[in-house]
DNA sequence: GTGAAAGCGCTAACAC
DNA sequence: GTGTTAGCGCTTTCAC
């Protein structure tokens, strides 16, 4: 049995609410009975029961995290860095794994919601109305995706399709194609707005290649439909999805980047292991997790929205890599 | 505000108690009085607080899980599995990532056991005996670490090495090199055992090489001195390992596996994406980190350690894909 | 600056 | 079968 705060009140000689002012007020109680208690308190390893003291605060120190899918490996990247920034503040955090299902989804959301100070959601598959609904019954913080009046942590999508464009087009490509993801998600519709306008200001064409998955097999799906629409150059709605194209295209014996240049966004890990090394533009995921958490915790603290921030917005950055090169000769036959 | 058991039981017209009976022992309460009680429940969007539940039978209904980097493909998959069987029950989880630390290890699992009913500890870093003061303080299941005397999931490995010496046996090759691990980790000293048992039996030679970070750029860094050993064939500490073996091989212009032969363990996601796709022996991790709920569960219900089974050994799978071949033949210059 | 008392939301005896 | 009482571990008035 752990130690309470009454066998730490007895060892130190001093009552129960004297304890937990020394440990929760320092300033307002006599240093040297501080002294007293704090060493009772680590002879007998006592902690606080976080839970008792919820009941009464009202805050747990603990949040809530809804990813829809830990096995695409952007999401735990983000946990990652959720779990980094809330571990220096002493919160704890439950994960659930919604499965890419809404409604398991907001499901979660309330069942974990009596138990977290806040939650936060990663590219949630909710509707705009059930978001706000959520957000109304509980502190929410939402990453990858944009509700009116509900905080924020967001990735430039308009600004990182532009260096995707800016690139290829430094390499000579005036046709790209463009393999999208799902079409109901909010990334995409971000992606696609940056894409036209970056390939309008530069006078280049850009040809979108349907809605495809946002995984390897996606990409591989896609592939003989990019090649088909003769562009020198494509851009992948994740890199999942351009591995999968690097996989198809080398099966057809078409060669990256000297045949068709490819680039994908996010930057997980396996871009760098990728044959050959994908271009991409890096998303910085961990950041966007330990954004969101500080917006969380400054809504706790200050539950008035408007006095803080609520909204984050995240750069992209063009890494480049093999899987880009500049653009085959069109003269050739 | 949530409305709490008592707004319930004012508006079915009965006691708190009964409302509390009336959700968690239904046999024990009339038929009618609990069909009023549901009515006013869910008319009231009840839900129990399970923080306070807790305070008083002792059970929180959350388990806590413990990876050490979430960052390595292999981890998510257990959580996942995990959270799947654990959501099955009612049971929420709490994840915490020590950064393969292992101070911050045990730090995280004190910090949590409050909270929670039990922990899974994934594999873990810390010494047998923290994990064995762990397990006296706390419910604790291990996955991936035998420990005298704690529950545990774990993998034969030694089975799993033998389906890899097996098949690359069948291949013609007679000179095997073993890409090691981290010394200290409990995998890599039974998959030794399993190597050198395996090799022993078909009469092949087993060359070690070294020990590596359990890597991309562990797998690099091992790939010239794997060359150097003119083995026909490589076994990789694991799939990342065997991706950074492979990529540097292709890189000095080895082919794989037409000149060598490259056997991965884990069978992550990435290891269909590679080129060639890698041969490994699949560890079913979901699977593990649902049978460690189960194991807790088990073990919550019926804390007599004799009556129920501690133990549970999962069994791996070849998945037999490109990057492995028959052996080259000997006679070539 | 410190202690006593009350109570957060819930369940577990114990009566009836 | 149901209500009453007490109390889980903690914080927070309110006295002193």
């Amino acid at each position: 049995m752990p130690a309470t705060i009454r066998d730490v009140a007895r060892l130190a000689g001093v009552s129960p609410s004297t304890v937990s002012r020394a440990l929760s007020m320092p300033g307002v109680v006599n240093p040297t009975t501080r002294a007293r208690v704090m060493a009772a308190a680590d002879s007998l390893g006592y902690a606080p029961n976080k839970a008792a003291r919820g009941l009464i605060t009202g805050r747990t120190g603990n949040i809530g995290l809804v990813v829809p899918d830990l096995a695409n490996p952007f999401f735990p990247s983000v946990v990652k860095g959720v779990q980094a920034r809330a571990g220096e503040s002493d919160v704890a955090v439950f994960l659930a794994d919604s499965d890419e299902d809404a409604t398991a989804e907001i499901g979660l959301v309330r069942a974990l919601a009596k138990q977290v100070d806040g939650m936060i959601l990663c590219s949630p598959r909710s509707s705009d109305q059930e978001l706000i609904g959520l957000a109304q019954e509980t502190n929410v913080v939402l990453i990858n995706r944009l509700v009116e009046g509900v905080p924020a942590v967001t990735f430039d999508n308009e600004e990182g399709m532009r260096l995707a464009i800016d690139h290829l087009v430094a390499l000579g490509h005036r046709r790209i194609a463009w393999v999208g993801g799902p079409k109901a998600s909010w990334s995409s519709k971000h992606r696609i707005i940056g894409l036209y306008s970056a390939a309008h200001d530069h006078g280049v064409e850009l040809v979108p290649v349907g809605s495809f998955q946002p995984t390897y097999d996606g990409g591989m799906a896609a592939a003989d439909q990019a090649v088909a629409t003769r562009a020198t150059a494509v851009v992948a709605y994740n890199d999942l999805v351009a591995i999968g194209l690097l996989s198809r295209l080398h099966a057809r014996g078409i060669s990256v980047p000297d045949d068709l240049s490819v680039v994908g966004i996010d930057d997980i890990a396996m871009s760098r292991m990728a044959h050959p090394a994908l271009t991409t533009v890096r998303l910085p995921k961990q950041k966007a997790g330990r954004l969101a958490v500080e917006l969380l915790l400054g809504l706790l603290d200050d539950p008035d929205p408007g006095s803080i921030s609520l909204r984050g917005t995240l750069h992209g950055e063009l890494m480049v890599r093999e899987s880009t090169g500049v653009a085959p000769d069109p003269a050739r036959p």
